[in-house]
DNA sequence: GTCAAAGTTTACGTTAACGTAAAGTGTATG
DNA sequence: CATACACTTTACGTTAACGTAAACTTTGAC
C-alpha cells in the first residue's frame, strides 16, 4: 500500500520447450520472495499463520504451485486491507471443504457472503473517492492555469 | 475491516423545522464518533497526527462541518487500506491549494496520480477475487447438494 | 577443501493505530 | 449541593505484521 510497488512484470522467453508437467514445479522461498517483491521473513510468518505449509527437503523449504497460489491470494488480500486472520479464515475453510460437513460449507457460504458485502462497499468507498480526486485534480488544474495566466 | 460494522441507519425524524444555516452546524466529538461508529480516542489521535483541526471553546472541541467531512475521508480512506500518513499527505495538499504555487500543485497532481492507480489495481484486486469466490461458492453449494441427497 | 550464496532457527526490536486507565474540569439536573 | 455525564490531558499498554541481527547448516562453484 504504502510501497509504490510498480508491478513487476517479467517478460517470459516465448521459446522454452513445452514442460512435460508445466504446472508441477516447485520454487525456493527466495524465488518466491522475488516473485512477489516480498521479503523471505514475510513468508516464514505467513507460514507461522498458518497461511502456508510447504514441504520440507531435509531442512529447506519447498514450495509448490498451490503454495504459490496461496501467497497470491493472500497478498492480493492484504492489499485489499485485510487481515491475514481473515484471510486464514476462508483460505482454511476452502481447504476443508472436500470432505467438509453441512455446517462447515452452510459456514463457509456464510464467510464467502460477509466477505463479498465488504468488497461491494469497497467497490462504493472506490467510487466515491475517485469523484473526488477528479475534483481536485480539476482545481488544481485551474489554479495551475490561472498562474500561467497571469504569471 | 475486521470490525463486522453494520452501517447505523439513522432515521432522522422528517418533521424538523428548517433551520436558518442547516450546513453550518457543530458537532461535540461524542457526536462525531456515534455518527461514524469510532471512540471519542480515534478522533483526538487523528487531530494528534494532524488530520483534524478543531476550533476550541473553552477546552472543549467545537468540529465544523469540514471538520466532519475530513473525518469521512479520512475513514474512507482507511476502509481501503490507506495509512493515515498517506491520506493525511492528500488532505494536506489539498488544504494548502488556494494559495498554492506552481511546484506545489504539480505535487498534489502527481499524488493525485499515483493514487488513482492504486484505486485501479485494487479495482483489479476486487474483481479477481470476486471470481475466485464466485467459483468457492459454487462449489460449496454443489457439495452441500451432494449431502442432501446421499444424506 | 573452502568460499560464497542461500537457507535455517531463535529472539528481540519496531511501527501504526489505537485501547485503557487515572485524575481532573464543566455543567445541567433532581 | 451532590451527583451524573461528557469532556479533557497524560501516559502507559496492546496487537498485527513484519524487520533485523546473530549464529548455524547446506550446497554448488572453483
Amino acid at each position: 500500500m504504502s510501497k509504490t510497488a510498480s508491478a513487476s512484470r517479467a517478460a517470459g522467453s516465448s521459446s522454452e520447450a513445452r514442460q512435460p508437467t508445466p504446472i508441477s514445479r516447485t520454487y525456493s522461498i527466495g524465488e518466491l520472495a522475488k516473485m512477489f517483491e516480498v521479503t523471505p521473513r514475510t513468508i516464514r510468518f505467513y507460514e507461522q499463520e498458518g497461511l502456508l505449509a510447504p514441504r520440507r527437503q531435509g531442512q529447506k523449504r519447498i514450495y509448490r504451485e498451490k503454495d504459490r497460489v496461496r501467497l497470491k491470494l493472500t497478498l492480493r488480500g492484504k492489499r485489499l486491507g485485510f487481515s491475514l486472520a481473515e484471510i486464514r479464515e476462508v483460505v482454511m475453510m476452502y481447504d476443508a471443504m472436500p470432505d467438509g460437513n453441512a455446517r462447515q460449507l452452510k459456514r463457509l457460504l456464510e464467510i464467502i457472503a460477509e466477505k463479498r458485502a465488504e468488497l461491494d462497499r469497497q467497490l462504493e468507498d472506490i467510487r466515491l473517492m475517485r469523484l473526488e480526486m477528479d475534483d481536485v485534480d480539476r482545481r488544481a488544474r485551474d489554479a495551475l492555469g490561472q498562474l500561467g495566466e497571469k504569471g
